[in-house]
DNA sequence: TGGTTGACTAAGT
DNA sequence: CACTTAGCCAACC
């Protein structure tokens, strides 16, 4: 923990599997919100790399499209059309591999998250 | 040890 | 309004 850890010892990209597991079901976001959430706005491009090193199956890398809404990852996921597919079999409409209301179904980890930070300690309460 | 890459983004032309 | 250029940061070779 000495060069590429700074607060952590978990790498850079576990942290942006924690955030891509919870973008909740129906929802979208950006590689750019990740990274902003994490902290290193500007690494944007390491969320996706990020993605495409692990492969997990628990990981909804499907929800993670670039700020215009285009499926830019869809070429990484088994065919090309499988992410649009697992998209669309969450209710959200695809077309010419963008998502349609992409502001609507957009949510933002910095946003999202940080509201629940303040009110996180429910789950302590009990 | 250092240069290249990359599922991006913002700004410029 | 669409394409081009540059910046960015961490992993990889």
């Amino acid at each position: 923990m000495s060069k590429s850890n700074r607060s952590q010892n978990i790498s850079f990209f576990e942290r942006v599997y924690e955030v891509v597991r919870q973008i909740p079901y129906g929802r979208v976001t950006s590689y750019g919100a990740i990274a902003r959430y994490l902290g290193t706005g500007q690494s944007a491009r390491m969320v996706g790399w990020a993605l495409n090193v692990c492969n997990h199956a628990a990981i909804p890398a499907h929800r993670v499209v670039n700020r215009n809404g285009l499926l830019t990852g869809k070429h990484h996921f088994g065919t090309p059309l499988l992410m649009q597919q697992l998209l669309e079999n969450e209710g959200l409409i695809i077309e010419d591999d963008r998502i349609l209301n992409f502001h609507e179904r957009f949510w933002d980890p910095s946003k999202e998250l940080s509201s629940l930070n303040k009110f996180c300690h429910n789950t302590k309460n009990d």
